[in-house]
DNA sequence: GAGCCGAATGTTTACGTAAACATCCTGGCC
DNA sequence: GGCCAGGATGTTTACGTAAACATTCGGCTC
C-alpha cells in the first residue's frame, strides 16, 4: 500500500480526465475547456513521483536511464506538454517579449519586428505583439495595460509616434526599449539615424547640381519624420540654398501620388526628398504620369530601403535602414534589463544609415526642362 | 493585533522588494528577477481580504464602494498588475492565440498576420508570433513545438509551405488553423482562391488578344504557388493555347528581374503572369531595361495586390486576395475551436479574389514588335 | 424583538510546476 | 559484515489567483 511501486488506482483516476460533456463546463464561458494531461498523471502512468517527471522534463537531474524511459514512454502516450502557465508562476518569467505597433504591415514595422522576432527567438523568447488601432497616446496606452496584462517580461514599443514618456502609462518595474528618439533620455531607446540619413539623400542631390531639393513630409505626429525633414531644412540652409515649402504625406504611396502631381506640374522641381520609399514610388507615379523623365528631368530619392526599391522604374535611389540590426539591438537592450536587472533609462543606440545611389537620381538638368 | 485593520507592517515588507542586488539572483540565471506586488499585499495595504481585491480585480462580485476605492487606491499605490501566469494557471486559458509565419515581413505574411492580430484583439486575444527559420518541415515542426510550450489556447499556421499534415508534430488537443489548402481535410483552414484568382488572370489576358500567357512561377515548394501555376495552365490548355515552359521565380522581385531579362529578350512574349506582385515588379524592371514598352509590347499580371501595385508604372494589373478576410476568417474558425470545443477538421473556407484591371495590361501588339 | 435573508467579506482550496528538503538504496571501503 | 557516501527518487511546499464555501452583520418581516 505504502509501497512507492507502482499505483495503478492512480492510473485509473487519470484515465477520468475528460474534456467533453463535463457537467461543470457550462458554469463559466471560459472555463478550462480542454484539460491537458498533467505531470501527476504522466508520472501515475510511468509509476514515479512527478518530481521524477519533472526532472525528465527538465533534463537536468540524474535520472535512470530506465526510470527517464518509462518516463519519456508516458509523456508520449499521453502527448503531455509542460503547462507554461505553471512554469511561468513557479519562475516568474515567460520568456515572452511583448510588442507594440501600429500598422504592423508597413515596412519598417514589419521589418523590425521580424527582426525583433529572430534575436528574441535566438535568445530563446517568444514575442506577443499588440497592433495599436491608432497612433494616438490613448491607444498606446491602452495597448501597453494590455500587454502588460499580458504574459511579458519586457516590452519593447516599435514607434511610438505621437505617445510621449509622460503619456505612456507603464507600469512600473516592466523593462521597456523604445524604437523613437524622443524617448532617448527617459527610456533605452534603439533609433536609426534619421537626420543622418536626411542629409546623405539632400546632399547627394545638392551633390549632383540641383539648386534646391523638394521634399515629400511624413506625417506631422511622426518623429522620425519630423526628424528627416528638420534635417532636410537644416542641409539646405547650411548649403545656403532656398527652402521650398515641404509637401505633406502620410507615408502611403497614394499620397506620394497626390503631392507628385503637384510637384510634376512644376518646371522648378529638378530634385525631391521623399519621407520614405513607398511615396517615392507614387511621386514617381506622378512624373511618369506627367511625362517627366525620372532622372533626367527630376531626381527622386525615397527612405527605408524597401526591397522593391531596387525594382521600381527607374531603380530608387534610398537611404537604406537597418532595420535587422534595429531589432537585434532593441532585443539586447531590453534583455540587458530583463535578466539582469539593469536600469538602462539614459541609454541609447543609434543605428547608421547607409545612401543607396540607383538610378531615381541624376545630374541636375543643364536647362529648365520644356516649358517655362 | 488579530484586527483586520491595517497592517503597516506588510506594507514594509512590501517596500523592501527591490530589484537590485538581491543576493539570490545569481542562484539561477532566469530565477524571477523582478517581484511585482501580489494581491496579499495590496490585502495587506487596503486591510481587506486578497479575496475582495480579487472581486475588486475582476471587477465581477458586490463589493462596498468605499471598501472598492480603498482596494483601487492600494493597486494604484504598489503599481498593482495581475499575475497573467497564475491567472492563466486558474483559468487554463492565457487568452492568447500563437502565430506561426515564414518569412514575417513578406507582404502576404505580414498583412496576413496583422489581420489576425487584429481579430484577435477584437475577441480579447492577444498573439504570440513565431518567426521559423525555414519553411521546412523540421522547422515548422520545432517552431510548433516552440509554440505550444508557450501560453497559447490556438495555433494559426500562416503558411505551412513545405510541412504537410503528416509532418507537423502538432500536440493533441491544440486547436489549429491553418492558411493553406493542403490541409483542408485534415486541419481547419483558410485558403484564398487561388486557383480562381490565376484563371481570372490568364483569362484576362487571352481576353486581351494574347496568344498565349508566359508564367514566372513561384517556388515549387509552396503550394499556393503550384496553385497559381496549376491553373495557369489548365487556363491555357482550355483555352487550346500553347504551355509555354513557366520560368521559376521565389517571390522575390529580384528573381522576377532576373527570369525577367530571359522574357524580354523573346519577341514571342506578350503577356506575362506572375506569381505575385514582387516578381512582376521585377519583370517590369526588366522589361523598361530592355525597352520593351508595357503595355504596348507585354502586358504583365501580378498576384497578391500588395499597397504598391497601383503605383509601379505602369499600375500593376494584379489578383487582389483579401488577407483581412483570410485573418479574420482564420481566427473565427480557431476561436470557435477554443471556446467551443468543436472538432472542425474537415471544415474550410475559400476566401474570393478580385481581378483589379489596372495599365500594366493592355491589347495584344497587332504584329510581332521590332526584330523576327 | 426574534428570526431570517442576503449582501459583504473572509477562509480554504486547487490549479501544475519545481525548488528544497527528506528518504531510500546501492555499492565501496575497512 | 557493517558503515557511510552519494546517487536516485519521493514528499512537502510555495508561486498568485479565484472558485467554492463559510462567516458576519445589518435590516426587514411578522
Amino acid at each position: 500500500m505504502s509501497s512507492p511501486g507502482r499505483r495503478p488506482e492512480i492510473t485509473g483516476e487519470a484515465g477520468t480526465v475528460e474534456t467533453n460533456g463535463a457537467p461543470g463546463a457550462q458554469t463559466r464561458g471560459r472555463a478550462r475547456p480542454r484539460t491537458a494531461p498533467s505531470m501527476a498523471e504522466v508520472a501515475a502512468l510511468a509509476g514515479v513521483s512527478s518530481q521524477t517527471v519533472s526532472r525528465v522534463s527538465m533534463g537536468l537531474d540524474n535520472v535512470k536511464p530506465a526510470t527517464r524511459d518509462r518516463v519519456l514512454a508516458a509523456m508520449a502516450e499521453l502527448g503531455y506538454a509542460p503547462n507554461t502557465a505553471a512554469r511561468a508562476l513557479r519562475y516568474g518569467s515567460f520568456r515572452t517579449l511583448g510588442v507594440i505597433a501600429h500598422q504592423l504591415a508597413r515596412t519598417g514595422e514589419s521589418r523590425t519586428v521580424e527582426a525583433v522576432v529572430e534575436a528574441a527567438r535566438a535568445e530563446g523568447y517568444t514575442v506577443t505583439i499588440v497592433d495599436v488601432e491608432s497612433p494616438s497616446p490613448d491607444d498606446v496606452s491602452a495597448a501597453v495595460t494590455r500587454l502588460s496584462h499580458q504574459a511579458i517580461d519586457g516590452l519593447v514599443i516599435v514607434r511610438a509616434e505621437s505617445a510621449t514618456p509622460d503619456t505612456l502609462a507603464l507600469p512600473a518595474q516592466l523593462p521597456v526599449v523604445v524604437s523613437d528618439s524622443r524617448f532617448v533620455g527617459t527610456h533605452p531607446a534603439v533609433r536609426a539615424d534619421q537626420s543622418e540619413g536626411a542629409r546623405l539623400a539632400v546632399q547627394h542631390l545638392l551633390d549632383l547640381g540641383h539648386r534646391t531639393v523638394h521634399h515629400v513630409a511624413g506625417p506631422d505626429d511622426s518623429l522620425p519624420a519630423r526628424s528627416r525633414t528638420d534635417a532636410w531644412r537644416d542641409t539646405l540652409e547650411t548649403a545656403g540654398r532656398p527652402v521650398p515649402e515641404p509637401l505633406h504625406g502620410d507615408w502611403t504611396a497614394r499620397t506620394g501620388y497626390v503631392v507628385g502631381r503637384e510637384l510634376a506640374a512644376d518646371p522648378d522641381v529638378t530634385a525631391v526628398f521623399c519621407a520614405n520609399d513607398e511615396t517615392a514610388a507614387g511621386v514617381l507615379h506622378a512624373l511618369h504620369e506627367a511625362g517627366r523623365r525620372v532622372p533626367d528631368d527630376v531626381s527622386v530619392v525615397g527612405f527605408d530601403g524597401i526591397t522593391l526599391a531596387e525594382h521600381l522604374w527607374p531603380p530608387l535611389t534610398t537611404v537604406e535602414q537597418d532595420f535587422a540590426r534595429i531589432g537585434s539591438s532593441l532585443v539586447a537592450l531590453l534583455l540587458r534589463q530583463v535578466r539582469d536587472g539593469v536600469d538602462l533609462s539614459g541609454t541609447h543606440e543609434t543605428v547608421p544609415v547607409r545612401l543607396v545611389v540607383r538610378e531615381s537620381t541624376g545630374p541636375a538638368p543643364r536647362r529648365r526642362p520644356a516649358r517655362s
